[in-house]
DNA sequence: TTGAAAATGAAATTCAATTTCATTTATCGA
DNA sequence: TCGATAAATGAAATTGAATTTCATTTTCAA
């Protein structure tokens, strides 16, 4: 699925994966696992895109690195990644999971296209205030919210038509 | 599932049930779909609850009232109830996709506890004002949104054990 | 009243998510 | 370096909610 971004965030640099790789294996080590080449390459590859990826997605990029990795070991790394929080859920509700990268990330939130499925990237710190505010009023200990707004993109109602990818 | 309110609504009055009724087959006629038993049974077993019901949990109820009636016809007319702004779906990321009634409804949102999965709902009028904005800044024909909350709710934090409902 | 179109519901299917398990690998202490 | 052992791997199986199929029943307009 395309993607677009309103965001000037440059691909990793050298350190910026060393210092992505070094809260990995902390976290590894901290819980008694190991750290082991397929993790790393997961690791690399996740780093590597801008994209929301569902686990197929990953492991389809994984695979041109290394075909030997299957996709039970995507699917639980990607788990040990949002563990540690290099990785988070988005939830489109289109049936698939998605996960993006939050290492150095800016606070942001989606908007998706109903019609074509195009997620763009937004900023709002008024919604973590929201967030914070709300959980104070109702006497919840809040860790985290999720925000989306759904709706039909320029392209897509200038076109008028649909898309194929839903 | 335990379900909280924060929230003042009493259960639908026989007028205010009518004009579901009436909207209901409205829509159904609209659509050339026809009237059935089945379906204003769901519709009333529907807006006789408060709770954010999964399609399951509202077969249950409707088997109370007439034990005939199969799931696929609960799945088929939540949907229906959904197209014709009745219902509206809910997604708490547990896996199952759940439906409360819109019927005379303030807007509101959600905070889940990630603990004993309890939902209560808040209102904040700035949520909306956002989606208006943000889609208006983008360039997107905002729809609808969605915004929840999650964290541990003060009892979970005070007893300081895990439910089991999640 | 009647026939065409829709509805029903049990069963089957789909598909992403998750688990199982036999085999391989990383780590650690001697 | 050399096992021992606990964890990792990945193919395959399983799960479970969502959705579709299809034979039968029901609705409703003419």
């Amino acid at each position: 699925m395309l993607q677009r971004r309103i965001d000037d965030h440059a691909p990793p640099t050298r350190e910026a994966m060393r210092e992505a790789q070094d809260i990995f294996f902390n976290h590894l080590k901290r819980v008694g696992l190991k750290h082991t080449d397929q993790r790393d390459t997961i690791l690399r590859t996740f780093l590597e895109t801008r994209d929301h990826l569902s686990t197929d997605e990953l492991f389809r990029l994984v695979r041109q690195k290394d075909p030997k990795i299957g996709f039970t070991t995507i699917y639980r790394t990607l788990k040990l990644l949002a563990e540690c929080g290099l990785a988070s859920e988005v939830a489109f509700h289109d049936g698939v999971a998605r996960y993006e990268h939050q290492f150095n990330r800016r606070s942001h939130h989606h908007m998706v296209c109903t019609d074509c499925g195009v997620s763009v990237e937004f900023f709002s710190p008024e919604v973590g205030k929201l967030e914070e505010e709300i959980g104070r009023k109702y006497h919840f200990d809040a860790t985290r919210h999720t925000f989306q707004i759904y709706g039909i993109c320029e392209d897509c109602r200038k076109n008028g038509r649909r898309a194929t990818s839903h």
